[in-house]
DNA sequence: TAGATACCTTATAG
DNA sequence: ACTATAAGGTATC
Protein backbone atom coordinates (compact mmCIF):
# COMPACT_ATOMS: atom_id res chain seq x y z
CA UNK A 1 0.00 0.00 0.00
CA UNK A 2 1.13 3.61 -0.64
CA UNK A 3 0.51 5.97 1.59
CA UNK A 4 0.57 9.65 2.02
CA UNK A 5 -0.25 13.04 3.91
CA UNK A 6 -1.97 16.50 2.51
CA UNK A 7 -1.90 19.21 5.18
CA UNK A 8 -4.11 22.77 5.43
CA UNK A 9 -0.53 23.95 5.10
CA UNK A 10 -0.39 22.66 1.16
CA UNK A 11 -4.46 22.64 0.67
CA UNK A 12 -5.95 25.31 3.16
CA UNK A 13 -8.99 24.09 5.11
CA UNK A 14 -10.84 21.10 5.07
CA UNK A 15 -13.39 19.33 6.43
CA UNK A 16 -13.58 15.23 5.72
CA UNK A 17 -16.51 14.18 7.22
CA UNK A 18 -18.53 17.21 6.27
CA UNK A 19 -17.66 16.71 2.36
CA UNK A 20 -18.02 12.90 2.04
CA UNK A 21 -21.41 13.24 4.45
CA UNK A 22 -22.81 16.00 2.92
CA UNK A 23 -25.24 14.10 0.35
CA UNK A 24 -22.89 15.13 -2.76
CA UNK A 25 -21.31 11.73 -3.24
CA UNK A 26 -22.34 8.50 -2.31
CA UNK A 27 -19.19 6.18 -3.28
CA UNK A 28 -17.58 6.44 -0.15
CA UNK A 29 -17.93 4.17 2.90
CA UNK A 30 -16.62 4.58 6.38
CA UNK A 31 -14.63 1.54 7.86
CA UNK A 32 -16.85 1.91 11.00
CA UNK A 33 -20.06 0.95 9.01
CA UNK A 34 -21.95 4.49 10.65
CA UNK A 35 -22.05 6.46 7.33
CA UNK A 36 -25.01 8.66 7.81
CA UNK A 37 -26.12 7.05 11.36
CA UNK A 38 -27.05 10.19 12.50
CA UNK A 39 -27.12 10.13 16.22
CA UNK A 40 -23.89 7.29 16.49
CA UNK A 41 -21.87 9.86 16.22
CA UNK A 42 -19.03 12.20 14.96
CA UNK A 43 -16.88 10.73 12.64
CA UNK A 44 -14.11 13.42 12.66
CA UNK A 45 -11.34 11.02 12.62
CA UNK A 46 -13.53 8.08 11.21
CA UNK A 47 -11.24 6.52 7.80
CA UNK A 48 -13.45 6.58 4.64
CA UNK A 49 -12.75 3.82 1.86
CA UNK A 50 -14.12 4.17 -1.68
CA UNK A 51 -12.67 2.14 -5.44
CA UNK A 52 -11.91 3.69 -7.84
CA UNK A 53 -11.17 3.01 -11.08
CA UNK A 54 -8.19 3.60 -13.72
CA UNK A 55 -10.27 4.18 -17.18
CA UNK A 56 -11.64 7.12 -14.86
CA UNK A 57 -8.51 8.78 -14.37
CA UNK A 58 -7.21 11.71 -16.26
CA UNK A 59 -4.13 11.69 -18.16
CA UNK A 60 -0.76 11.82 -15.78
CA UNK A 61 -2.77 10.66 -13.00
CA UNK A 62 -0.60 7.77 -11.09
CA UNK A 63 -3.86 5.57 -11.54
CA UNK A 64 -4.10 4.97 -15.12
CA UNK A 65 -0.97 3.16 -15.03
CA UNK A 66 -2.73 0.45 -12.98
CA UNK A 67 -5.61 -2.11 -13.80
CA UNK A 68 -8.75 -3.04 -12.24
CA UNK A 69 -10.73 -1.54 -8.97
CA UNK A 70 -8.03 -0.12 -6.87
CA UNK A 71 -8.97 0.83 -3.06
CA UNK A 72 -8.05 4.35 -1.42
CA UNK A 73 -8.54 4.92 2.37
CA UNK A 74 -8.52 8.65 3.79
CA UNK A 75 -9.22 9.84 7.09
CA UNK A 76 -8.34 13.53 8.76
CA UNK A 77 -6.73 14.00 12.29
CA UNK A 78 -6.51 17.20 12.65
CA UNK A 79 -5.08 19.68 10.16
CA UNK A 80 -3.93 16.42 8.54
CA UNK A 81 -5.38 14.34 5.80
CA UNK A 82 -3.71 11.01 6.19
CA UNK A 83 -4.21 8.46 2.95
CA UNK A 84 -3.20 4.93 1.93
CA UNK A 85 -3.91 2.99 -1.01
CA UNK A 86 -3.45 0.42 -3.70
CA UNK A 87 -1.73 2.88 -6.15
CA UNK A 88 -0.52 6.34 -5.62
CA UNK A 89 -3.50 8.02 -5.01
CA UNK A 90 -2.40 12.25 -4.30
CA UNK A 91 -3.39 13.32 -7.53
CA UNK A 92 -6.67 11.53 -7.80
CA UNK A 93 -7.83 12.91 -3.83
CA UNK A 94 -6.78 16.43 -4.72
CA UNK A 95 -8.95 16.20 -7.82
CA UNK A 96 -12.21 13.60 -6.09
CA UNK A 97 -12.02 16.41 -2.80
CA UNK A 98 -11.19 20.01 -5.24
CA UNK A 99 -8.26 20.22 -2.59
CA UNK A 100 -6.87 23.11 -5.01
CA UNK A 101 -9.89 24.99 -4.67
CA UNK A 102 -9.03 28.10 -2.98
CA UNK A 103 -12.02 28.30 -0.43
CA UNK A 104 -11.20 31.94 1.22
CA UNK A 105 -11.61 33.46 -2.70
CA UNK A 106 -14.80 31.34 -3.48
CA UNK A 107 -16.43 32.64 0.14
CA UNK A 108 -15.39 35.96 -0.87
CA UNK A 109 -17.07 35.71 -4.22
CA UNK A 110 -20.19 34.69 -2.36
CA UNK A 111 -23.11 36.82 -0.66
CA UNK A 112 -22.74 37.91 2.26
CA UNK A 113 -26.22 36.68 3.78
CA UNK A 114 -26.56 35.14 7.23
CA UNK A 115 -27.47 32.24 6.40
CA UNK A 116 -24.64 31.41 3.92
CA UNK A 117 -22.38 32.84 6.51
CA UNK A 118 -23.77 30.90 9.06
CA UNK A 119 -23.46 27.75 7.07
CA UNK A 120 -19.78 28.61 5.80
CA UNK A 121 -18.62 29.29 9.14
CA UNK A 122 -20.05 26.20 10.88
CA UNK A 123 -18.70 23.79 8.09
CA UNK A 124 -15.59 25.43 7.21
CA UNK A 125 -13.47 23.39 5.30
CA UNK A 126 -16.14 21.21 3.64
CA UNK A 127 -15.52 21.07 -0.35
CA UNK A 128 -17.64 19.99 -3.51
CA UNK A 129 -16.42 17.34 -4.70
CA UNK A 130 -15.85 15.98 -8.17
CA UNK A 131 -17.16 12.50 -8.77
CA UNK A 132 -16.72 10.61 -12.04
CA UNK A 133 -20.18 11.42 -14.30
CA UNK A 134 -21.33 8.08 -14.74
CA UNK A 135 -21.38 7.09 -11.52
CA UNK A 136 -22.92 10.77 -10.61
CA UNK A 137 -25.39 10.54 -13.19
CA UNK A 138 -26.57 6.58 -11.13
CA UNK A 139 -26.67 8.20 -8.38
CA UNK A 140 -28.79 11.52 -8.49
CA UNK A 141 -30.98 9.06 -10.69
CA UNK A 142 -31.78 7.43 -7.23
CA UNK A 143 -32.19 10.53 -5.47
CA UNK A 144 -35.50 11.33 -6.55
CA UNK A 145 -37.99 11.60 -3.59
CA UNK A 146 -35.28 9.88 -1.28
CA UNK A 147 -34.01 10.58 1.77
CA UNK A 148 -29.98 10.95 1.83
CA UNK A 149 -29.22 7.59 4.07
CA UNK A 150 -31.54 5.73 1.77
CA UNK A 151 -29.36 6.90 -1.45
CA UNK A 152 -26.42 5.88 0.05
CA UNK A 153 -28.11 2.25 0.83
CA UNK A 154 -29.23 1.88 -3.01
CA UNK A 155 -25.98 2.74 -4.25
CA UNK A 156 -23.92 0.02 -1.81
CA UNK A 157 -26.63 -2.13 -3.08
CA UNK A 158 -26.01 -1.67 -6.75
CA UNK A 159 -22.17 -2.09 -5.96
CA UNK A 160 -22.68 -5.00 -4.01
CA UNK A 161 -25.19 -6.21 -6.25
CA UNK A 162 -23.31 -5.40 -9.95
CA UNK A 163 -20.29 -3.93 -9.38
CA UNK A 164 -16.75 -5.50 -9.27
CA UNK A 165 -15.00 -6.94 -6.14
CA UNK A 166 -11.72 -6.31 -4.83
CA UNK A 167 -10.08 -7.37 -1.86
CA UNK A 168 -7.61 -5.75 0.31
CA UNK A 169 -6.38 -6.57 3.52
CA UNK A 170 -8.83 -9.43 3.98
CA UNK A 171 -11.16 -6.78 3.09
CA UNK A 172 -13.58 -7.18 0.07
CA UNK A 173 -15.29 -3.77 -1.30
CA UNK A 174 -17.22 -3.42 -4.62
CA UNK A 175 -16.83 -0.82 -7.24
CA UNK A 176 -19.53 1.09 -8.42
CA UNK A 177 -21.08 -0.86 -11.27
CA UNK A 178 -20.28 -0.42 -15.31
CA UNK A 179 -22.17 1.22 -17.62
CA UNK A 180 -22.39 -2.26 -19.04
CA UNK A 181 -23.03 -3.98 -15.98
CA UNK A 182 -26.49 -1.74 -15.08
CA UNK A 183 -27.43 -1.85 -18.54
CA UNK A 184 -27.16 -5.69 -18.16
CA UNK A 185 -29.60 -5.64 -15.08
CA UNK A 186 -33.56 -6.06 -15.36
CA UNK A 187 -35.82 -3.49 -14.51
CA UNK A 188 -37.54 -6.64 -11.82
CA UNK A 189 -33.59 -7.21 -10.34
CA UNK A 190 -33.13 -3.28 -10.15
CA UNK A 191 -36.65 -3.08 -8.00
CA UNK A 192 -35.64 -6.18 -5.80
CA UNK A 193 -32.86 -3.60 -4.53
CA UNK A 194 -35.49 -1.29 -3.45
CA UNK A 195 -35.44 1.45 -6.28
CA UNK A 196 -39.00 1.37 -6.75
CA UNK A 197 -40.03 3.70 -10.10
CA UNK A 198 -36.19 4.54 -10.45
CA UNK A 199 -35.16 1.23 -11.51
CA UNK A 200 -36.19 1.32 -15.31
CA UNK A 201 -34.51 4.97 -15.37
CA UNK A 202 -31.23 4.12 -13.78
CA UNK A 203 -31.84 0.88 -16.84
CA UNK A 204 -32.60 2.39 -19.80
CA UNK A 205 -29.78 5.46 -18.59
CA UNK A 206 -26.86 2.88 -18.37
CA UNK A 207 -27.98 1.69 -21.57
CA UNK A 208 -27.87 4.83 -23.12
CA UNK A 209 -24.39 4.70 -21.87
CA UNK A 210 -23.09 1.53 -22.20
CA UNK A 211 -24.49 1.69 -26.11
CA UNK A 212 -22.69 4.68 -26.76
CA UNK A 213 -26.05 6.69 -27.70
CA UNK A 214 -24.49 9.77 -25.12
CA UNK A 215 -22.29 9.84 -22.01
CA UNK A 216 -22.73 11.97 -19.03
CA UNK A 217 -18.93 13.76 -19.45
CA UNK A 218 -19.74 15.49 -23.05
CA UNK A 219 -21.42 17.66 -21.28
CA UNK A 220 -18.11 19.01 -19.46
CA UNK A 221 -17.25 20.97 -22.52
CA UNK A 222 -20.45 22.73 -23.31
CA UNK A 223 -21.49 26.34 -21.74
CA UNK A 224 -23.37 25.30 -18.31
CA UNK A 225 -26.99 25.96 -19.09
CA UNK A 226 -26.37 23.84 -22.42
CA UNK A 227 -24.66 21.30 -20.25
CA UNK A 228 -27.98 21.07 -18.32
CA UNK A 229 -29.93 20.68 -20.72
CA UNK A 230 -28.07 18.59 -22.24
CA UNK A 231 -27.90 15.60 -19.23
CA UNK A 232 -31.48 15.95 -19.23
CA UNK A 233 -31.20 13.51 -22.33
CA UNK A 234 -31.11 10.80 -19.77
CA UNK A 235 -33.81 8.85 -18.64
CA UNK A 236 -34.46 9.87 -15.21
CA UNK A 237 -32.49 12.95 -15.41
CA UNK A 238 -34.63 16.47 -14.90
CA UNK A 239 -33.24 19.81 -14.49
CA UNK A 240 -32.40 19.30 -10.39
CA UNK A 241 -30.85 15.69 -11.22
CA UNK A 242 -28.77 17.70 -14.15
CA UNK A 243 -27.57 20.32 -12.17
CA UNK A 244 -26.52 17.85 -9.17
CA UNK A 245 -24.17 15.80 -11.82
CA UNK A 246 -23.20 19.21 -13.30
CA UNK A 247 -22.19 20.20 -9.89
CA UNK A 248 -20.58 17.13 -8.26
CA UNK A 249 -18.97 15.84 -11.11
CA UNK A 250 -18.74 18.23 -14.05
CA UNK A 251 -17.14 21.07 -12.39
CA UNK A 252 -20.07 23.65 -12.83
CA UNK A 253 -19.51 25.35 -9.73
CA UNK A 254 -22.51 27.57 -10.67
CA UNK A 255 -24.78 25.01 -10.74
CA UNK A 256 -27.23 25.82 -7.96
CA UNK A 257 -30.19 22.51 -7.86
CA UNK A 258 -33.43 23.64 -6.83
CA UNK A 259 -33.93 20.55 -4.30
CA UNK A 260 -36.84 21.07 -1.16
CA UNK A 261 -34.10 22.48 0.97
CA UNK A 262 -33.07 25.43 -1.53
CA UNK A 263 -36.63 25.56 -2.48
CA UNK A 264 -37.22 26.03 1.03
CA UNK A 265 -34.62 28.52 1.60
CA UNK A 266 -36.01 30.66 -1.41
CA UNK A 267 -38.91 31.07 -0.10
CA UNK A 268 -38.44 32.16 3.41
CA UNK A 269 -34.57 34.33 2.57
CA UNK A 270 -34.78 35.19 -1.07
CA UNK A 271 -38.45 35.20 -2.10
CA UNK A 272 -37.86 38.06 -5.00
CA UNK A 273 -35.61 35.12 -6.69
CA UNK A 274 -38.54 32.66 -6.99
CA UNK A 275 -39.17 33.50 -10.68
CA UNK A 276 -42.00 30.42 -11.03
CA UNK A 277 -40.28 28.26 -13.24
CA UNK A 278 -36.68 26.21 -13.13
CA UNK A 279 -34.27 27.99 -15.72
CA UNK A 280 -35.35 31.68 -14.52
CA UNK A 281 -35.51 31.15 -10.72
CA UNK A 282 -32.02 29.12 -10.89
CA UNK A 283 -30.83 31.85 -12.90
CA UNK A 284 -31.73 34.84 -9.89
CA UNK A 285 -30.68 32.80 -6.92
CA UNK A 286 -27.38 31.87 -8.61
CA UNK A 287 -26.61 35.36 -9.13
CA UNK A 288 -28.15 36.40 -5.69
CA UNK A 289 -25.86 33.71 -3.97
CA UNK A 290 -22.12 33.73 -5.66
CA UNK A 291 -22.36 33.91 -9.58
CA UNK A 292 -19.75 31.47 -10.88
CA UNK A 293 -19.45 29.86 -7.28
CA UNK A 294 -23.23 30.13 -6.69
CA UNK A 295 -23.29 26.25 -6.04
CA UNK A 296 -20.81 26.39 -3.47
CA UNK A 297 -22.69 28.22 -1.51
CA UNK A 298 -25.82 26.10 -2.16
CA UNK A 299 -23.76 23.37 -1.11
CA UNK A 300 -22.99 25.05 2.59
CA UNK A 301 -26.54 25.51 2.65
CA UNK A 302 -28.03 22.57 2.10
CA UNK A 303 -25.34 21.05 4.91
CA UNK A 304 -26.23 23.00 7.07
CA UNK A 305 -30.13 23.41 6.98
CA UNK A 306 -30.00 19.66 6.66
CA UNK A 307 -27.84 18.72 9.40
CA UNK A 308 -28.98 21.71 11.79
CA UNK A 309 -31.91 23.11 10.72
CA UNK A 310 -34.94 20.75 12.33
CA UNK A 311 -33.50 18.14 14.47
CA UNK A 312 -31.62 18.76 17.13
CA UNK A 313 -28.43 16.98 17.05
CA UNK A 314 -27.42 17.20 20.60
C1' DT B 1 -46.51 25.38 -23.56
C1' DA B 2 -47.91 25.45 -18.61
C1' DG B 3 -50.24 22.56 -15.03
C1' DA B 4 -51.88 18.39 -12.66
C1' DT B 5 -51.03 13.60 -11.35
C1' DA B 6 -49.04 9.02 -10.76
C1' DC B 7 -45.14 6.82 -9.22
C1' DC B 8 -41.88 2.74 -5.55
C1' DT B 9 -40.41 2.34 -1.03
C1' DT B 10 -39.43 3.35 3.69
C1' DA B 11 -38.58 6.04 7.89
C1' DT B 12 -40.82 9.01 10.88
C1' DA B 13 -44.50 11.74 12.85
C1' DG B 14 -48.96 11.83 14.75
C1' DA C 1 -50.29 -0.51 16.52
C1' DC C 2 -51.79 1.95 12.53
C1' DT C 3 -52.18 5.60 9.08
C1' DA C 4 -50.53 9.74 6.89
C1' DT C 5 -46.78 12.13 5.23
C1' DA C 6 -42.59 13.28 3.06
C1' DA C 7 -38.12 12.16 1.24
C1' DG C 8 -32.03 16.38 -2.58
C1' DG C 9 -38.26 14.81 -8.76
C1' DT C 10 -39.42 13.05 -13.27
C1' DA C 11 -42.37 11.32 -16.93
C1' DT C 12 -46.56 11.58 -18.89
C1' DC C 13 -50.85 13.32 -20.14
Amino acid sequence: MDSGTLSTDEVGAFDLQSTLESGQTYLWGREDGSMYDRGDAYGGDAKYTTVVRPENAPPGDPLGTKVGPQVVRVRQIDDCLEWEATFDAETTLRRRLRLDDDLAAIRAATSDDSILQAAFDRYWGMRVVRDPPFETLISFICSAQMRVSRIYDMQRSLADEFGESVTVDDHTYHAFPTPDALASATESQLRDLGLGYRAPYVQRSAEMVASGEGHPAEAAGMAYEDARESLTQFVGVGEKVADCVALFSLGFLQAVPLDTWIRTTIAEYFPECDRGNYAETSRAIRERLGGEYAGYAQTYVFHHLRNDGTERSD
